[in-house]
Formats: C-alpha cells, sequence, structure tokens
DNA sequence: TCTGGGGTCCTAGGACCC
DNA sequence: TCTGGGGTCCTAGGACCC
C-alpha cells in the first residue's frame, strides 16, 4: 500500500503560516521575476484564477477582488518543506520525497489501521508546522495518485481517502468522472493524442487494451495502465540519486543587450550552478551557456545563442568556470538584440569527492593550462559587482523568517 | 508594458562497425 | 564495386513532472 502526501497549496499555505493575518484571505504566489502564478489559495482558485498564467493577464481581477500577492520566497519554502518532510518520515520506515510539497510513503507491512495512521500524520504535520496536507492512498503509486485528488477535493472524507476501499463498480465511475490527461504521467499532448483514438476518461483509458496504449504513450502509457489495474510497477525510491545535470537560469529583471550586462547574470548564474555542484560533491565534465530574445515579443529578429563544450577534466572548480563562461558568452555573442533570459548548464556530471583524489594533480595542471592561456585576459570576477540591472524583480516578497537572521521572527 | 525554473526519462535517427 | 542486415553508441528533441 501507498500514501501519497501533498501538501494543499504549499507556497500559499507557507506565505499564511509565517502571516496569520492571510488566514482566510485569497493569496496568489508569483514565479521569479514576477512572471506568472505558480500558487494560489482555495479563495484565489475560487475568483478563477488559473495555474500558471502570467501575473499581467489577471491583475484586473487580482486588484478587483482584493487578492493579497506574494513573490516566490524559496528558502522559505525550501525550509518549511524539509521541517514537513522529517514528521512525514515518522510515519513509515520506506519514504519517497517526490518534490518540494509532495512525499510517497511505502505503508506495506504496517499492521495498525491505515486510515487511522494517516489522519494522524495529517494532525501532527498541521500542528507542528501550520501546513495543511492531504492523503491518498492505493496499492500503486498511480492510484495513490488518483486518491489524493479525491482526498483534495472531497473535504468530507477528512482530507484521507483510500481508492482501494471502493468497489469495482465505484472505482470505474470515479475513473469516468476524470479526463485522461488528469491522470499522473499522461500530460497535454498525449491526452490528445488518447482522445483521437476516442479514449476521453481515464476510465477509457482503463478499459482500453494495453497493446494500444503503448502503441500511442510507448513504455510509460503501458506503465501507468498497470498500475490502473492494481500491479505496481513503480517502487519507492527512498535514496535521492544523484543530479545528472544542473541548470541554472533567468529571466532577467529588463532586457540586457551588452556583453558586459550579460556576462554579469551568466557570472552570477554560474556561481549559483557551481554551489549545487558542490552541495552533491559533483564535478562537471561539460559546460554549456544560453541567451535568447523574448519569444513572447511579435518580433521577426528572434535570436537564441548557445554554446557548449567538453571539458579535458571534470571540475567544479570557479576559477575555471567562470572564464569559460565569459569566454563562451563572447564567442556567442551578437550585438543589437535585447535579452531577455539567459543561463548555464552543466552535465555529464561525475561523483567529486572520487574525482578531487584521482585527479588532484591533473586538475591544478589543467587549471594552471587554461589560466596561462590565451583566456586568462578574460578572468573578470569583478564581473559580479556591476549594475544589478539584470536581476530578476521580485516587488511583493515576505521576509525570510526562518532562514535569514535580519528576518526572524522575534517572540516578545 | 508585463509570460518561471529545474529536473527526468524515452525515442528516433545518425554515425559507425562488422 | 555492389548489396544486406544487425548491432551499439550517442545526441537532440519531445513529453512529462512539480
Amino acid at each position: 500500500m501507498f500514501a501519497l502526501i501533498d501538501c494543499n497549496n504549499f507556497y500559499a499555505s507557507c506565505e499564511r503560516v509565517f502571516n496569520p493575518k492571510l488566514e482566510g484571505q485569497p493569496i496568489v504566489v508569483l514565479s521569479n521575476n514576477d512572471g506568472c502564478i505558480i500558487a494560489r489559495s482555495n479563495e484565489a482558485k475560487a475568483y478563477g484564477i488559473s495555474m500558471g498564467v502570467p501575473y499581467f493577464k489577471v491583475k484586473k481581477t487580482i486588484i478587483d477582488k482584493s487578492i493579497i500577492v506574494r513573490s516566490s520566497n524559496y528558502a522559505l519554502y525550501g525550509d518549511m518543506s524539509s521541517r514537513v518532510m522529517k514528521i512525514i518520515s515518522e510515519y513509515s520506515p520506506s519514504q519517497e520525497i517526490y518534490s518540494i510539497d509532495e512525499s510517497f510513503l511505502n505503508l506495506s507491512g504496517i499492521k495498525i489501521n491505515l486510515h487511522l495512521h494517516m489522519h494522524n500524520l495529517r494532525n501532527k504535520v498541521k500542528k507542528c508546522t501550520g501546513i495543511p496536507v492531504s492523503i491518498g492512498l492505493g496499492n500503486t503509486k498511480v492510484k495513490a495518485k488518483i486518491a489524493n485528488k479525491i482526498a483534495k477535493k472531497y473535504h468530507s472524507f477528512g482530507g484521507v481517502f483510500n481508492i482501494d476501499d471502493l468497489a469495482h463498480n465505484r472505482y470505474c465511475k470515479l475513473l469516468q468522472s476524470l479526463e485522461v490527461s488528469d491522470v499522473w504521467g499522461i500530460g497535454r499532448k498525449s491526452g490528445i493524442k488518447l482522445n483521437k483514438s476516442s479514449i476521453q476518461t481515464a476510465f477509457d483509458f482503463y478499459k482500453s487494451d494495453i497493446g494500444i496504449i503503448e502503441t500511442i504513450m510507448g513504455v510509460n502509457g503501458a506503465r501507468i495502465h498497470k498500475e490502473m489495474h492494481g500491479y505496481s510497477c513503480m517502487e519507492i525510491e527512498e535514496v535521492m540519486s544523484a543530479k545528472k545535470q544542473i541548470v541554472s537560469s533567468r529571466s532577467f529583471g529588463v532586457d540586457l543587450s551588452s556583453y558586459d550586462e550579460i556576462n554579469e547574470a551568466l557570472t552570477i548564474l554560474a556561481r549559483r550552478a557551481i554551489t549545487k555542484l558542490n552541495k552533491e560533491n559533483q564535478m562537471t565534465e561539460s559546460l554549456g551557456i544560453f541567451i535568447y530574445t523574448n519569444p513572447f515579443r511579435k518580433q521577426i529578429n528572434q535570436k537564441t545563442l548557445s554554446k557548449s563544450i567538453g571539458l579535458l577534466q571534470p571540475t567544479s572548480n570557479e576559477e575555471i568556470i567562470i572564464p569559460l563562461i565569459s569566454i563562451m558568452l563572447r564567442e556567442i555573442y551578437e550585438v543589437g538584440h535585447n535579452f531577455y533570459k539567459g543561463g548555464v548548464f552543466m552535465s555529464n556530471l561525475t561523483n567529486g569527492l572520487y574525482q578531487e583524489d584521482l585527479f588532484l594533480e591533473q586538475k591544478n595542471i589543467q587549471k594552471n593550462a587554461v589560466l596561462d592561456s590565451k583566456y586568462k585576459k578574460f578572468i573578470k570576477f569583478g564581473s559580479e559587482l556591476g549594475s544589478q540591472k539584470w536581476l530578476p524583480k521580485s516587488n511583493f516578497r515576505s521576509n525570510r523568517y526562518t532562514t535569514n537572521w535580519n528576518e526572524l521572527i522575534i517572540a516578545n
């Protein structure tokens, strides 16, 4: 038996925990650069604000309905997430942290009343962190996901719903009430393809021949089909596997056109990527950058520029990486465009600890070789002290209550 | 005027080899 | 030189997730 524990309107709920006056108020949280709506309280949903919609498109509704707006505050959400996850872990020896606000538990072998066990979990998370969660139970992950939707939708279940409590005909009925693309793993594109084969609802999918599903969707579709029939194909992944790539990118606060301004932005983004790399104890064997103009603007002269290189030795050394970023940018940069977004990426990551010992000497040789080369003139760490024009907008940010000394809540 | 960021996995097709 | 088939490896792009 699997449980999926999902925080309700997570970012909006986090904002409420630290500002109880927001309780009962409609509230939305914006993406980076205050671009899109990425979280909504139930009250905001009721006003028809949809997920992912650009802020400017719903600004009128937000003002008319006095909806409260927050810029995203990931330091706060990340910290709240780890508190929630820690409590969840007390309820089963086998936990998978699936995302910042979702966790699977494997409940097989737990002999006590699961329903009660999960209600206890829910109450404890609420009491200790202030975050409300919904819990779906099922004998596969896909079914637990569906159950979670029901737990969220119908308050009469008290936030916990076990889909395997349903008789078969009730289960079928439930599936009939869901669009096929509401099922976990079936997205918009596959939904359209399935619709063309007269598969509209989750129930149509369920009763379709698995061979047809596999033809349309490949092995993923077949796996989802099996899981809906109660055959578990997806295990709990307790250990977080090492990252395979790292991307650090941002929409700029204002469009950038000069080399120096873009270099400043990419330098900081590269530092963020290096920080992630170090946190993971990894090194990278390849490095890339990209910049592009605003794809939403109806201009003929759209530009997407990118470059990536392989490194002779894996590295996590900023003295190697940052100059290379500037060099690559120099190679792709073109005058006369308004760049809207840019980023740095690393792939072919290898275990840093192991490589460190093995290649220390070579690394230093390589580092010196790079620095002594014609590229040396490009080294400019001072680039980070530029105008900061590129910094994303964040006009509605709440305080970082839990992670920043200057913004702690001081109890009287 | 104003449109997020960071991941994973699968697949098709090309290059290459025997 | 022509012709055939099968296998591996790599990469780019697509689809999905939150």
